[in-house]
DNA sequence: CCGTGTGAATTAATTCACAGCG
DNA sequence: CGCTGTGAATTAATTCACACGG
């Protein structure tokens, strides 16, 4: 995952959030997961050992972070998931509808379009392109496919900070280059290429294989010959 | 992304590698890729400072990273490509070939299991499951789709280490609860729900709306208000 | 000389452990 | 009395900066 400086400037001291460490910013929409799968079982009251259990990290962890935002605890009691939830959320900027592009669609970018958890976390698609002319027309959720090539024309109607591409690895540089130019300060990229971006401009990859490479490369590490084929 | 303890005890001390640290095994494959592209365009040789531009890491890091492998630069010139990706190919376990099943054939297993860059990294999908009976007998990249139900038979016809969890939120727990009982030891998760699965086993998670939540964060923490809309 | 390899310094993230509040 | 909130301690990761070898 690129990391940009992209730090804030200087927003005006309004929130009580004072610099919230990266590693917890990735976490928070963790938490924000299990909160809502607790109000729906009608949990009312966790306590941060438990809450940890649930989100798969320390309740050291879980505290610390939770604490960054602000005091939103009870000691002796635990957190409130009704609070909490409101205020992580308020610090993750849920509550707007944030609209994303996706370029490429091809089954992942079918995939991407129809996944409900977008629509839920407060994402809504409201551009699909693609290069393939036998894919233009199509309507995924509501949205049409329409040509790669209307990509300045699409972001000019509607202006979207964050676009997801997801496209074939040789035309994904050159994809990004065109979001850039045309205003996205932010690229979730599936496209198994490094993109490069100018300063500002904000990155994150999502890359399958290297994921498995990863798991592969402690697989082999482990003590037991295991359920692997020799070439 | 779940890292559980998982250190090998003790294997035999045959590798150059005494304890590769996390975030450098988690690059490895970045300038495997890098790498691949750079013998695909001719280049013979590299000094760091290109090929740390190239996968978009600082010069120091490429570097540190490629030191714990080993010393396979030559000073004052830089490294051979061909040297280097032999030598992180080596590390990385490839050249073995790593049969994986998915489980979960919706649009997003599809995706996976005609993602080319699988088989190219040393992969090989040897099952399918879904529990779809309108998507059994489907064949995918040549492997049919067997019923979720069959998930204990294909293991034990064909014991896997790794295992990619593409189903919906509700059952993915049941299922990985399944792939453990099974033999797998290391899981992939697309399932937007945090795993629990006991020592011993690897989970990696890929969450889609998780990265976009993060990419938000960013974007609302930016000096000038963005193309968002409010609710 | 130029660029790798690497100790030392720095910064970030996590864990510990406990004071203090409800 | 139990659990949060948090400084202090620890560990991990990154960056600096330069000695050294080709």
């Amino acid at each position: 995952v690129t990391r940009r400086p992209v730090r804030a400037p200087g927003r005006s001291a309004d929130e009580a959030s004072r610099e919230v460490p990266e590693a917890t910013v990735a976490r928070l929409p963790v938490y924000l997961r299990v909160l809502a799968s607790l109000v729906e079982r009608g949990v009312v009251t966790i306590s941060s050992e438990a809450f940890a259990q649930a989100a798969r990290v320390s309740s050291a962890q879980l505290r610390k972070d939770l604490s960054r935002l602000g005091s939103y605890g009870t000691r002796g009691v635990g957190y409130d998931v009704q609070t909490l939830l409101h205020h992580i959320s308020h610090a993750m900027g849920v509550a707007r509808e944030i609209p994303v592009v996706i370029v490429g669609v091809g089954s992942l970018g079918h995939a991407l379009a129809n996944y409900g958890g977008l629509v839920s976390r407060g994402f809504r698609v409201v551009g699909l392109l693609d290069a393939d002319p036998r894919r233009v027309g199509e309507v995924l959720a509501g949205v049409p496919i329409r040509p790669a090539a209307e990509l300045e024309a699409v972001l000019a109607e509607r202006p979207v900070c964050i676009a997801v591409v997801a496209t074939p690895a040789g035309v994904a540089q050159e994809v990004c280059d065109r979001l850039v130019r045309a205003g996205v300060t932010s690229i979730l990229n599936f496209a198994p290429v490094e993109l490069e971006v100018p300063p500002g401009v904000d990155v994150r990859k999502v890359d399958l294989s290297l994921e498995l490479q990863i798991l592969a490369y402690h697989v082999l590490r482990r003590a037991d010959p295991p359920a692997l084929v020799t070439a």
